[in-house]
RNA sequence: GGGCGAGUGGCGGAACGGCAGACGCGCCAGCUUUAGGAGCUGGUGUCGCAAGACGUGCGAGUUCGAAUCUCGCCUCGCCCACCA
């Protein structure tokens, strides 16, 4: 053979980009507002943060195949991109190279950009957005206004959990751990008291709770739910008591201290009462001989929340406040203890201590020597009386609480909260872990707060009119802990809008998940002057019909968005209930070495390099066959590889001038009968017969027909259920039945079939090698807008099946048989078999099992 | 401490309660090549010459049949962590 006959070498580098441009310049993957079968395909947008690396390469093959695939069966999908552009990062960023955060970010996404693009994947660009740029924080601004004219935004004096390190405030959920570290730096956060904007999440506590109708991964559910805390139980006052109180202090003056139980049914054994060291009350039922102890302990329990909680097995410390109340059903007086296990911020920042009862209560009496009273037992036992006896079901029932004695704990709770609703002191209620949405950030780069505060009418909210609020450019934004906009005299000067009075604009700019909380209504009509998105295009593609990312946004990019959402709907803005229908989490990408990829281990991969090596579609290839999606898994360089052989095999087998892999030619005339081509020869076929050479080839087309039907429909099922490691794996195993199919003999036309239904297949996944060879084998542009294939189910059955026979469970035999013989058939056969009778040695089977098409299971053993 | 998830060849991983290990990597042998590499063909769970036996973290259980379901334990990962 010469030179110019050996097939072309696979080089994705003299067609990759050539196919990318076109796509881009034909508008291929724009998608129209108008068009029948909208399915909106999001994947999180990605921070700024200066390259693209290979997580983000895993986390947009994945949808970019979906969304594909849904095009090439007719639908008009929408797969858009953009930035997150805002945040703390590019302050940082600034700060340490000494330039403007601007000059970070944006060169940062027009690197990026690039990036993105060398991966081919079926991006709409043409509705990117940019958090920072002033068309997009405008209407970030604007919806701040909706939210305050809704009452949803309102500002409050706070103490805020402040990182020292990064100098700014944080969200509650950006605090982690035990010891309240900063989710970014990893620093210990200490408290500071301001004044600061938050969101009324809360009042969406509930409904946040509802996920029904949506098809989101149960853990994350679960998070949620968790996160929110919603705890039913009782809000029980306690009347402060007139004994013990010494000089200084009133009693008749006080109102009752009002506690929040979920287990009122043990209400009879509280035997003392605990206030969290910062309650309103504490100074004022303080008795002065004990105020020394008590200015003391709170002091100290201010600094504990302020520096660390490091210990995990804290000591449950208190002090006595030297104050009593009485336990409103058995009259008795309880003391008043301080401890800093009661947090201020949850129920009402105050409990009765029920020793015998709940864990922490019975450790802080024990250690105080307060009394322990039984008021559960085990129907008919007694309760153990070293340890906290918490079960309360129908199996429990009251012992020693007057007129509920011998209820059960779960009748208990209904009757001793109505009793106490009756008699004015107290009733059901609920409380949630869930705080309002801290907002504010005393930080540069982000959305300004359209606020200005007025001498004469106090806080005003900017008109609508003059958004955007402009972030000015020319400002120092040292790391000093106050906004670097508080010394800019000219972002500072506004007037009122409603008497035109000097007035001094907000400083405070918004946490960056208020940006990406409604994004993906912006995608809808980016580039709408007018609004934040048009209407129409909100009620065509919304809601979001798949939602993929990582699942470290669990509780609060994706919380915050249906809380958006929720809000916006009940004022109008948005048709829909909830912004996701379906979530999926992809997973990690580590290091060869099995550990997170990072720098300092040397075991990062970069994908520039790699595209330069292996051109794109087989690091998208090697990203999809690594694992399960949702799992992730560790890089390969071998496997890799693996992929890219893959390729070049399919490279050959699909060459329209080198049918079969070894370069035979491959048509051959069979005497007698009309000419006919076929695709390679019959090893050996020297002295074969025309007929048996036509029955080798009938034989063969029907084994790779077969093959190519199976392969459509495991493919096409595989890739809509996000499992794209055993699509591929089935890709790999058509190209190889036509490799065999070469070797052995088959016809032109079920080879082509079979190549071209690989193509159609691949094209999702490896999409401009599927479009090359497609060109090359003379089908018309584009194959991403061919139709997808659809699966023959009578070609894709099986002419025999090969049934496992068991004895007593275990493998012993296989039968070869039509697809419809009798049951009564495979068992004659099953037992006829010489294998089946050496084990069975002359036992009967007492029976046999057969699942019809999967095995037969003959049984021995009497049972 | 609590919750959730996961433990399968040398490696990544397949397997509606029904043939464990698909597919790929790696490895072995052969063909090809001046050589190296690439490519192609075959083999490759463990023990055993073989027949065969044993095999999905460990131990029980349910079932004709368990990697899969149940219970207990061990290990790893993630999340939460005084929420009354």
């Amino acid at each position: 053979m010469t030179a110019s006959e050996r097939p072309e070498r696979l080089d994705p580098s003299t067609y990759e980009a050539k196919w990318r441009e076109r796509w881009e310049r034909d508008e291929l993957y724009r998608a129209h507002d108008d068009a029948s079968g909208p399915f909106y395909l999001l994947t999180m947008f990605p921070y700024t943060s200066g390259d693209v690396h290979i997580g983000h390469w895993y986390a947009s093959t994945g949808p970019d195949v979906l969304a594909r695939m849904h095009r090439m069966r007719g639908e008009q999908v929408m797969l858009p991109m953009g930035f997150d552009s805002f945040g703390l990062p590019a302050e940082n960023a600034a700060i340490d190279r000494g330039i403007h955060p601007a000059d970070w970010t944006y060169p940062n996404i027009e690197r990026m950009r690039t990036q993105f693009r060398s991966m081919g994947a079926s991006w709409d660009w043409s509705r990117e957005v940019v958090t920072s740029d002033p068309e997009y924080y405008r209407w970030t601004q604007w919806l701040f206004l909706q939210f305050y004219k809704a009452g949803l935004a309102y500002k409050a004096m706070a103490p805020v959990d402040w990182c020292p390190k990064d100098q700014v405030v944080l969200a509650r959920e950006q605090v982690l751990g035990a010891d309240r570290r900063c989710w970014r730096c990893d620093t210990p956060v200490i408290k500071r008291d301001l004044e600061q904007w938050f969101f009324r999440i809360t009042k969406y506590a509930d409904e946040l709770l509802d996920f029904s109708g949506m098809d989101w991964p149960e853990p994350i559910l679960l998070m949620q739910r968790n996160w929110i805390g919603r705890s039913e139980g009782a809000e029980i006052d306690f009347p402060v008591a007139p004994l013990g109180s010494a000089s200084g202090t009133d009693p008749d003056g006080l109102e009752p201290i009002r506690v929040f139980t979920t287990r009122p049914d043990t209400i009879f054994g509280a035997t003392f009462m605990v206030l969290a060291p910062e309650h309103a009350l504490v100074p004022r039922l303080t008795t002065d001989d004990r105020r020394a102890e008590v200015e003391a302990y709170v002091a100290a329990a201010r600094r504990e929340t302020e520096i660390d909680r490091l210990a995990a097995e804290r000591e449950r410390t208190g002090m006595f406040t030297g104050a009593y109340a009485v336990n409103p059903l058995t009259d008795e007086p309880v003391p008043i203890w301080i401890a800093d296990y009661v947090l201020p911020g949850y129920g009402t920042g105050a409990i009765m201590g029920v020793p015998a009862h709940d864990e922490r209560d019975y450790d802080f009496a024990r250690r105080y020597d307060l009394p322990i009273e039984v008021v559960v037992a085990p129907r008919g036992e007694e309760p153990p009386t070293d340890a906290a006896f918490t079960a309360h079901t129908d199996d429990e029932v009251l012992v020693n609480s007057g007129e509920f004695t011998g209820m059960s704990a779960a009748e208990g709770i209904a009757a001793i909260t109505a009793h106490l609703a009756e008699r004015g002191l107290g009733g059901p209620a609920v409380t949630y872990k869930i705080r309002d949405w801290l907002v504010s950030r005393q930080r540069y780069w982000g959305a300004p707060i359209p606020i200005v505060y007025c001498e004469v009418h106090g806080a005003q909210p900017v008109p609508e009119s003059e958004l955007p609020v402009l972030l000015p450019r020319d400002v120092d934004f040292a790391s000093t802990g106050v906004s670097p906009l508080q010394s800019h005299e000219g972002f500072l000067a506004a007037t009122c809008p409603v008497g035109g009075e000097p007035a001094r604009r907000e400083t405070d700019t918004m946490d960056t998940f208020v940006d990406s909380s409604w994004y993906y209504l912006r995608y809808t009509s980016p580039r709408n002057a007018d609004a934040a998105w048009d209407r129409e295009a909100m009620r065509h593609w919304l809601p979001v019909n798949l939602y993929t990312g990582g699942a470290e946004h669990a509780v609060l990019h994706l919380l915050y968005s249906r809380f958006f959402v929720k809000a916006l709907r009940d004022m109008g803005h948005v048709a829909f209930n909830e912004p996701f229908v379906a979530l999926r989490n992809q997973g990690q990408i580590l290091g060869a070495d099995h550990q997170r990829m990072s720098k300092s281990r040397g075991n990062v991969v970069n994908p520039d390099d790699l595209v330069a090596r292996y051109g794109a579609d087989t690091i998208r290839l090697f990203l999809l066959f690594i694992g399960p999606w949702d799992q992730g898994g560790p890089w390969s360089p071998t496997g890799i590889e693996g992929v890219s052989r893959f390729l070049a095999r399919v490279w050959n087998l699909a060459q329209p001038s080198a049918p079969n892999a070894t370069g035979a030619t491959p048509t051959l005339s069979v005497p007698g009968m009309p000419p006919r081509s076929i695709a390679g020869e019959i090893p050996g076929s020297g002295g074969t017969s025309a007929d048996e050479l036509l029955a080798a080839i009938e034989g063969g087309d029907r084994a790779l027909r077969r093959a190519t039907h199976q392969t459509i429909a495991a493919v096409t099922e595989d890739y809509g259920e996000l499992h794209f490691n055993t699509a591929i794996s089935k890709l790999m195993e058509l190209s190889n039945a036509i490799a065999d199919a070469l070797t052995r003999g088959a016809s032109r036309a079920a080879v082509e079939e079979a190549v071209d239904t690989l193509l159609l297949l691949l094209a999702p996944a490896a999409p401009h090698i599927a479009e090359e060879l497609w060109e090359r084998r003379g089908k018309p542009y584009s194959v991403h807008q061919q139709a997808w294939p659809v699966a023959d189910r009578a070609l894709a059955a099986a002419d025999l099946i090969e049934l496992p026979v068991q004895v007593d469970g275990k493998l012993r035999d296989r039968l070869q048989v039509a697809p419809e013989t009798s049951a009564e058939e495979i068992e004659r056969l099953a037992l006829a078999s010489e294998r089946v009778q050496a084990y069975l040695d002359g036992r009967p089977p007492a029976r046999v099992v057969q699942i019809p098409g999967r095995l037969v299971n003959i049984v021995t053993k009497g049972s």
